[in-house]
DNA sequence: CAGTGGTCTAGACCACAAC
DNA sequence: TTGTGGTCTAGACCACTGA
């Protein structure tokens, strides 16, 4: 067995044994460089696997730091859309979740991953509004949300206004725009985060995140039978998970 | 931007567009090396991150092979469990699979994450049943699949046989043990691939896998109560994902 | 402002499987 | 057999940020 497995294992051990509850900090590189009587390198490659696993973040400076892992925290499953006179909601609020900034709109190239959703050519526009959400006591982010919108149909619309007012774009797509109703469906998936995700849900590389991606297809209108807006949720993926039920059909 | 960030992003473009189109091979590293430059711990970090993302698979002596990265195959969210003469199915099949190798049984200590679902103590045996589905064609494995039985229940009954009969195990606890009918939930997470499940899914280090987990709960006779069985199904998250409907509830 | 993790180099040897 | 990726070393400098 490699000598960083046999570190990283030692690590994990230590870690879940308690010696290094949640919250604080693993000795040093250098110290552990000296403890385990290996290079730094060698260290370092161990390190990355436990910060890969969800397990440790290491942060410029301030140390490495065990994370909390807690069990996971449930993701309702939207298999139902309710609405009330505030809007459309997809799930049940398991976690009170507000934004931490400023949703923001802007227009760019479709990413590789929402072109074929969409139905459009590759490098054509999009509008796109990001959330960032965050716990109502600490602020911390845990929730990225982004919506896709072909710009040949929002563009120019109250879609891609920073304030799509009452109910949000679905009431403004099934109202004013007379597109609805609409057709919605999901599809649970994980990848490694990328760059940005990881930084703002303080993440390290390639750490897994949970996605939800929820599509809209327009039944009536100028937009009919067209993929109106595609929305990808990202929490990550060693601290929430996706449950349901399971129904007996017989 | 470090130097990795370059290489991979550079490699990243060449690969998504085409220069090394999937299931052919990148440079070797040591003509990386030569060709951006830089050493080749620079090269590997950055081959190493585009591993993490499932882009490629460096075998050795093999050289870093592209990997075919088609679509997510649909991976359906059994919300419904069906019943036939031959025993019970959580899922449509949208893919035919069959075990690469015979079903094994054992029993061993119970994992961490299952202790709690079993509502059993840390250290208490489990009877685990594992499964290594591949596709019928090929015989790439593409599916793992483990089951973990309290040990004070199973142990010495049919469960805990390697062939446990027409209909599998469900048929047994309902039937002859008298546990039934079962209540079964699931729940879709996310996390990094152990060292077996990598090795076993060919994928790199770290890659995300994509798991269902399916809890099986008695309802009657000595089990009632207790949760008689823990389901842990896990793919390559690069490869897979689950869809399912949103149903309009208003 | 100084200690931490982040990056990078140049080099060596090894283990494995494709050739 | 041998070329490939896998591992490891010893050392250096950097950039960020928490003390």
């Amino acid at each position: 067995m490699a000598r960083w497995h046999e570190v990283a294992q030692a690590l994990r051990e230590a870690v879940t044994a308690g010696t290094y509850p949640p919250g604080t900090k693993i000795p040093t590189e250098d110290q552990l460089e000296e403890q385990f009587a290996c290079s730094r390198t060698t260290i370092r490659r161990a390190v990355a696997q436990l910060t890969a696993e969800g397990l440790v973040l290491p942060v410029r400076r301030g140390g490495t730091t065990v994370r909390e892992h807690p069990e996971r925290q449930p993701f309702a499953l939207d298999t139902h859309v309710y609405r009330d006179e505030l809007g459309y909601y997809f799930s049940r609020t398991v976690q009170d979740l507000r934004p931490v900034q400023p949703p923001t709109v802007g227009q760019g190239p479709c990413p590789p991953d929402v072109v074929a959703l969409l139905g459009l050519q590759t490098g054509e526009l999009v509008i796109i509004r990001d959330r960032v959400m965050g716990e109502p006591e600490t602020g911390r982010v845990v929730q990225l949300a982004t919506s896709y919108l072909p710009a040949d149909l929002a563009a120019g619309t109250v879609l891609a206004e920073a304030d799509t007012g009452s109910g949000g774009i679905y009431d403004r797509m099934e109202g004013e725009l007379g597109w609805g109703p609409l057709d919605w469906h999901g599809v649970i998936a994980a990848r490694a985060a990328s760059a940005d995700e990881a930084r703002l849900l303080r993440l390290g590389p390639g750490v897994p995140v949970l996605t939800v991606t929820r599509t809209a297809i327009a039944t009536a209108g100028s937009a009919e039978g067209r993929v109106v807006e595609v929305n990808v949720t990202r929490r990550d993926a060693s601290r929430f998970e996706v449950r349901y039920p399971i129904r007996r059909d017989v």
